[in-house]
RNA sequence: CGGGGCGUAGCGCAGCCUGGUAGCGCGACGGUUUUGGGUACCGUAGGUCGUAGGUUCGAAUCCUAUCGCCCCGACCA
């Protein structure tokens, strides 16, 4: 029903992979139906949701703020992050997006470890080159290890070792894994974790052309994968720091507390993916979209030509700061060459294969999503990252007739493969709503005495305010149709 | 890694200067009262004051060391 139609996105691995366990996995919970991938509905009163009334010292700003007030995180040392249940279900939901995303364009999903023996990065000389940000671990034999900041070196290895001639490529795989960097300075909770969730996929063709193909198949995917999420994702022209390469553009969401300055032509905020439908194997298709999305100007102060900007006119000349969530490179035989990653082609020659390595902060996107869409009350998810797709709140607890009719909403939203949480605590009714605020839910159903004595319950959106009576099943209908609107 | 700051109850803080054996608000728990935007009142539980040394009759308080965390900067998905 709310399911995407079948092969729109065939068979995703999503869950699968990462975590090993699906929550409620263990037996308790009603079986999921329609979006196993999801979770499941939720009362409040049997979740773990610790919410804080006041803010915890260490948070600046207001992402990690309300990460911690909503009881999404907990720390667990400088930079790293336990992840309480309703953080966990919109990892999973953002993570989740991002499989389907990279799937829909034809990359395979696989899983490396997050440990990793130095050798591969002594033999890509980056063992050296990498610096103390990267973590060094010695086992019981004293053999170097590391706990990897990304993973090149290991693909390269994959790659070589089971890929000999042309008729395999072009090929891209991913995985979305935990990756540790030690930097100096943690903050902004997961912002800048040292400890981050993220995918990188890596593209592996025989010539140049092809791999800039797969270059603008990635550009596509994130459009459309930060889209789902809710935000606007602006590719800039960037540097290609450690990685090394010639090309790539950063994927960047405008925000006050961004950590890059930005520059760019006011146009590009126009531009809009939309449910434009993209054949990912046509050349020109992806093509078009790059050159749509990478026209006008748009640079991070560390690529930024003052020169080149001044020629954007001066209305449309805008400075200012961005949340990075993405990079796409494309570098060539750097790594395949240095690490024997050949193939034959058709002359029987032996040729380094042509690279790209492409990544999104998954655990990062949060605290972007949240810096894009709060208020002073608390986040407003998206809904296509929302943790429940909406809240019930009973204003009467206890109450028979307010019980029985949050009950049946509960239960008629799960049928349909919603998931609602329905605040069933005995507590006030401000107390509930400013909960509900707080935690971001997009819709509400306010359920009360004085509404269900006129055959009405109250459907509020939290972005707007905006709330409307209307008997309880036209409000199941209309979440409904939201939430099919979305998933279509 | 340079500069600064902070570790006292689940969270936010006071007490430290001028040593005398720990306190406030919120939260939690129990009760009464309330009930359509964090209600009010009563009661209860909870801290070897980050850790280790030292000075002292006596240390949260003074001294030393150490660990952790935060902020500014340089650096980074």
């Amino acid at each position: 029903m709310l399911r995407r139609p079948e092969g729109t996105v065939p068979q995703c691995d999503t869950g699968r992979i990462w975590p090993p366990c699906q929550e409620g996995s263990l037996g308790s919970q009603p079986k999921a139906t329609h979006f196993s991938s999801r979770g499941t509905p939720m009362r409040l009163s049997r979740y773990f949701m610790p919410v804080l009334r006041e803010t915890p010292a260490e948070a600046q700003i207001v992402s990690h703020r309300y990460m911690l007030r909503a009881g999404m995180i907990k720390q667990a040392a400088a930079g790293i992050y336990s992840w309480l249940p309703l953080g966990y279900r919109v990892l999973r939901n953002i993570e989740r997006i991002v499989h389907e995303e990279q799937q829909r364009a034809g990359h395979i999903p696989m899983l490396m470890p997050t440990l990793q023996s130095a050798d591969l990065w002594k033999e890509s000389g980056r063992y050296d080159a990498y610096g103390p940000e990267m973590l060094r671990i010695k086992d019981r034999q004293d053999r170097d290890m590391l706990y990897g900041p990304t993973n090149e070196e290991m693909i390269t290895d994959i790659f070589r070792s089971h890929v000999g001639s042309y008729k395999d490529l072009p090929m891209t795989l991913y995985h979305i894994q935990w990756k540790f960097r030690d930097e100096m300075r943690p903050r902004f909770g997961v912002m800048r974790g040292r400890e981050f969730l993220m995918k990188d996929g890596y593209n592996f063709d025989l010539t140049k052309e092809d791999a800039l193909h797969a270059y603008n198949r990635h550009l596509v995917s994130y459009l459309r994968s930060y889209e789902r999420m809710g935000l606007q994702a602006i590719p800039m022209r960037a540097d290609s720091g450690p990685i090394g390469g010639d090309d790539t553009h950063e994927f960047l969401v405008l925000a006050d507390t961004g950590e890059s300055e930005v520059f760019y032509d006011s146009d590009i905020t126009e531009l809009k993916f939309g449910d434009r439908t993209i054949d990912y194997d046509s050349v020109e298709q992806c093509q078009a979209v790059l050159e749509e999305f990478t026209s006008r100007y748009a640079r991070t102060d560390e690529t930024h030509d003052a020169a080149l900007f001044n020629e954007v006119p001066e209305a449309r000349r805008r400075v200012a700061r961005g949340i990075e969530v993405g990079q796409i490179f494309y570098f060539g035989t750097k790594y395949s060459a240095a690490m024997g990653a050949t193939v034959v082609d058709e002359t029987g020659a032996k040729v380094p294969v042509h690279m790209g390595s492409h990544g999104i902060g998954v655990s990062r996107l949060l605290g972007a999503i949240i810096e894009a869409s709060h208020d002073d009350k608390g986040i407003i998810w998206p809904e296509g990252v929302t943790p429940f797709h909406c809240g019930i709140v009973n204003l009467r607890q206890g109450d028979t007739e307010a019980d029985a009719a949050c009950q049946s909403l509960y239960d008629a939203l799960t049928a349909l493969g919603l998931e609602p949480l329905y605040d069933d605590r005995d507590e006030r009714a401000g107390a509930k709503f400013a909960t509900m605020d707080l935690i971001g839910l997009p819709w509400r159903i306010t359920v009360g005495p004085r509404g269900l004595k006129n055959g009405v319950v109250e459907l509020t959106s939290r972005r707007t305010g905006d709330s409307e009576e209307l008997p309880p099943a036209a409000a199941i209908a209309k979440i409904a149709a939201i939430y099919g609107a979305i998933a279509a």
